[in-house]
DNA sequence: GGATGCCCTGCCAGCGCTGTCAAAAAAGCA
DNA sequence: TGCTTTTTTGACAGCGCTGGCAGGGCATCC
């Protein structure tokens, strides 16, 4: 369906046309109508070079004269010119793709990193792939391995909990692709990680308690096999020793992150009789949803009777009143930042010669709100 | 670095070997270690055979003889073989690739279409390609064009409200790349569609509030924009009308979806002084939060003052107190189902001859909770 | 027995692009 | 000017796979 030209008269007489410089192109080629695919030698007979001219200028190669670059520059426009990305793929040694690996199960958490990959993808025109999987599959490493074997991905984001998993890991260096992990808990320096520091945003929100006048803090832990949970308790603890307060150990709950443990750690802090903290320090947003709910069904009221404070800035956290003072995770420019490693190497491959920084920490947020107040 | 074998001699001197069928592989050709990509060539010499051959086994074609088949599974097995996607693509007509388009700010929405989507997808070996965009970009429909050029997608899914702009529909055409509609308003009969029947599913609601007792029913209508905000109107009036009630135009207010609205709107129907509904039916579940809240700020109970229902099901709905009364829309089966019109056809293009429904409606499902009570 | 048709298999030519290398053109230099 | 060096360009061979076709084997039919 192509359209034909004449065979390859020399169409450098460029005497004629050197008039409007611009306008140097092969004549008697038909414009595509619009919709049609054109390829790479479409661009080529009509710029009147080679197909690998036409190569090195879409791919920004050095060693084309200027007014080449731009005469192929015009005829790729002028034919709506794309280059075909499997294409590309098939014959060099990218593939433009990434992809992202995750079983999380919130999805304002998935919906951000995806967002911030996207936007750094968008940068160097690479794309995404997603790939939940399942972290309790047998078959994961399997999974893992074929999908990588299948599609070569120029590089994997890893999110919690897999980037944490011996099995993910190792699966995705046996296949020899890079990756970044988000926020993992072990093996610090096997690979590239962003994180936030999230000891440091505990700590600095208990103190924010202290400094309301609190001394009775309560805590409640999250799922124990999170490695943020422990990372979140350090923080609390460093803060109250440096105020020389001595956490009660009845005060520390074990929570799961859920609606549900929330609503448990709740009941037991409200239980009849038991002396029971000014204020509480919950490892999560939706685990201070549920004593939040606890404290409303029981007629305490936040935060007059206790102050409660959570942790991710879920979209719920100012759906409910009063509104959850928090910890915001900068989630999207965390998988911006995890992209943007992946993709500099690709682009790059540490060319400078300096190591590129292996081990970015992103800064955090503290949003008071108004579930925390003065004793 | 590839293992390299003797000139293929004939290697169906099968009588040796013949006691056990299975083992019937070429000699002399090493295993490739873990994490060795294998290609279809070294599957071919190991099993004997052509790579057409190969290839024909691989994507399930008929006329392979059934010992033949299984020689070249088994080889394929032992070399742990994956057919590499991009020169599959390359080389034939499909690209294994469906796309997901949209600019829709709700992430669990989002979640849910990827889900679906990405589950339907498994099981053709499909991969997904989330593409979000901005659909007040003036750039819109280049972008699509320009991305569609890049990458032939099989398939591509659209979902509210890009579903239900011109360019975006024009863009995909022109690109002559098969397309599904989530829940689109405009141009039904387009493109094959899958969505839920939201004027039914407010008509049941508004019947619900009705059985209940309630008579003085108020409504506060979506973003006028977008397509559901009408049908959900529309089931909301009917089902009044049939019960004999006539709607009060100032217990009708305009929201947008947001919270924030839903607070407006609250407030509106709260305003000292005015009479005010027993019941108030929100378009969504956001809207109906805004509502919830601002009652409670003013001490009116729910759901013994008034009763408030929702609509979407949102993850907040169980956070707050009380649960909100809301419809289920089976997001991700729409999804899945969606995902199924593009695969079942890029599969078997209508082979049967019977057209594929091309209007999928799936049921939805009242969520009875703790907003709404008898009056 | 020969003709016919079907089943199974392999050969070949690409898909649209990039990597390699060598040739041609331009620039630098004595 | 004639030479070397550098820059610019193109020919060509694939990347790993599929589509089209042809050929050989075998059963069927007259």
């Amino acid at each position: 369906m192509r359209s034909r030209t004449d065979p390859d008269t020399d169409a450098r007489g460029t005497l004629l046309v050197d008039i409007k410089a611009s306008s140097e192109l092969k004549p008697g080629v038909n414009l595509p109508a619009s919709g049609t695919v054109s390829t790479i030698n479409d661009v080529a007979r009509l710029a009147g070079v080679s197909i690998k001219t036409v190569s090195r200028v879409m791919n920004n190669e050095p060693n084309v004269r200027a007014e080449t670059r731009v005469k192929v520059q015009e005829a790729a426009n002028l034919l709506h010119y794309r280059p075909n990305l499997l294409a590309r793929s098939l014959a060099g040694a990218r593939s433009f793709l990434i992809g992202i690996f995750y079983d999380n199960p919130n999805p304002s958490y998935i919906n951000a990193v995806q967002n911030g990959a996207i936007r750094r993808c968008r940068e160097s025109s690479y794309h995404l792939l997603i790939e939940p999987q399942d972290a309790h599959s047998p078959d994961l490493e399997r999974n893992i391995a074929g999908l990588l074997a299948t599609i070569r991905l120029d590089g994997v984001i890893l999110t919690p909990p897999l980037c944490d998993m011996a099995v993910v890991l190792h699966a995705v260096e046996a296949a020899g692709v890079p990756y970044v992990r988000i926020s993992p808990f072990l093996n610090p320096g096997r690979s590239p990680i962003v994180r936030m520091d999230e000891a440091r945003a505990t700590y600095e929100m208990t103190q924010h308690l202290i400094a309301m006048g609190h001394r009775d803090i309560g805590f409640v832990l999250g799922h124990p096999e999170h490695g943020g949970t422990h990372l979140r308790y350090q923080g609390f603890t460093k803060a109250l020793s440096e105020a020389g307060i001595t956490p009660r150990p009845d005060w520390v709950k074990q929570g799961f992150f859920s609606y549900e443990s929330g609503i448990e750690a709740g009941k037991s802090f409200f239980a009849e009789g038991k002396p029971r903290p000014t204020a509480i320090f919950s490892s999560n947003d939706y685990m201070a949803f549920g004593i939040m709910g606890v404290a409303q069904q029981m007629g305490i009221r936040i935060p007059e009777d206790i102050s409660i404070c959570g942790f991710d800035d879920a979209p719920g956290s100012i759906l409910i009143w009063p509104h959850v003072t928090t910890i915001r995770q900068p989630v999207e420019d965390i998988a911006y930042a995890a992209a943007d490693i992946l993709l500099a190497k690709a682009e790059v491959e540490d060319a400078d010669g300096t190591k590129r920084d292996t081990d970015r920490m992103l800064p955090f947020e503290l949003i008071k709100r108004n579930s925390v107040g003065p004793v």
